[in-house]
DNA sequence: TATGTATCCTGTAGTAACTACAGGAACAAG
DNA sequence: CTTGTTCCTGTAGTTACTACAGGATACATA
C-alpha cells in the first residue's frame, strides 16, 4: 500500500488541494496521519473516499447528500432500496433544472431572433426585458 | 403616478423584500426617496427597473451581467448588435449547462436502473460511485 | 554542505447572491 | 391608547469552494 502526499492525492483524483483540505475541515474526509514534518499522508482508502465524493459532486449531489450517502455506506446500515430512493429523488431535481434551463434557452433564442442586430440604440431584447 | 412601500414593490414584482434592500446596498437599484418616518418610497420607474433585474436573473444572467445590460441601456450607449452578442454568449453557456445536466441525468438513471432495490446492504449504485 | 525551489503548512478572508435574524421604530385600525 | 403589522439598520449565516499571506519542510543539485 503506497502512500501519497496531498499533491499526489490531488493529481490522482483531480480534486484541488485546497478543496481536499476544505473537505477535511468540514469532516467530509477523515483527518489523515502526518509525517514527522507535519505533512498529510494518504493511502488507498483515502483515494477511494475522495473519488466517491468527487463523483457525487459531479452528479450534482450536495455535500450534505454526499455525506449522507457515505455514512450510509460506512455504517453498513443501508439497503439497496434506500439508495435507489435517494437517487430517484435527486434525478427528479436534476430533470426539473433541465426543464427550467430549456425554457430559459428558448426565451433567449426567441429574443435573439427578434433582434435586428442593428447599429442604432434600439433593441427588442431590451424592450422585452422591461415587460411584465 | 402612485407610490409603493417596499412591501408593495415586493408584491408587485415578486422579489423578496430583503433582496430589494440587498440590491440597493449593492447599487443595483438606486436609493429611493424616503417618507418622513424614514421608509422607502418607490414609483413606477422602480417597478420597471426591478422587473428588468428580476427577469435577467430568471434568464440566468449574473448580477454583473445584469448591471452591464442596464448601464448600457441607461447611457443609451448601446446598439442592438451589442445586446444580441451578449445574449448569444449567454445562451451558449446555458446550452452547455443543459448538456452537462443531461449527462448527469443519464448516469443517474442508468445507476438507478441497475439497482436491484433489494433489502440487503449491497448496491450497484454505491459500487459505481467508488470507481475510477 | 549549502542552496535553491517545489511543495506543504495554518489561518484568515473573499466569492455569489441572497437569506435570516435581532432589536427597535413607525404606522393603521379599533 | 393599545395592538398588530410593516418597516428600519446592521450583522451574520448559507454553499462550496478559492485565494492569499507568511512561514516550514523536503528534496535535488553544485
Amino acid at each position: 500500500m503506497k502512500s501519497l502526499s496531498i499533491g499526489g492525492l490531488s493529481e490522482k483524483t483531480g480534486v484541488n488541494i485546497e478543496t481536499i483540505r476544505y473537505y477535511e475541515r468540514e469532516d467530509i474526509l477523515p483527518k489523515p496521519r502526518r509525517s514527522d514534518g507535519g505533512r498529510r499522508i494518504y493511502g488507498n482508502e483515502d483515494v477511494r473516499r475522495l473519488n466517491f465524493v468527487h463523483k457525487c459532486r459531479n452528479l450534482g449531489f450536495s455535500l450534505k447528500e454526499t455525506v449522507s450517502l457515505m455514512s450510509l455506506v460506512d455504517t453498513g446500515n443501508f439497503t439497496c432500496k434506500q439508495v435507489h430512493e435517494l437517487t430517484r429523488v435527486h434525478v427528479k431535481e436534476v430533470s426539473k433544472k433541465i426543464q427550467n434551463l430549456k425554457r430559459m434557452e428558448q426565451v433567449l433564442l426567441e429574443m435573439a431572433d427578434k433582434c435586428g442586430k442593428g447599429s442604432i440604440p434600439d433593441c427588442p431584447i431590451i424592450d422585452s426585458l422591461y415587460l411584465e
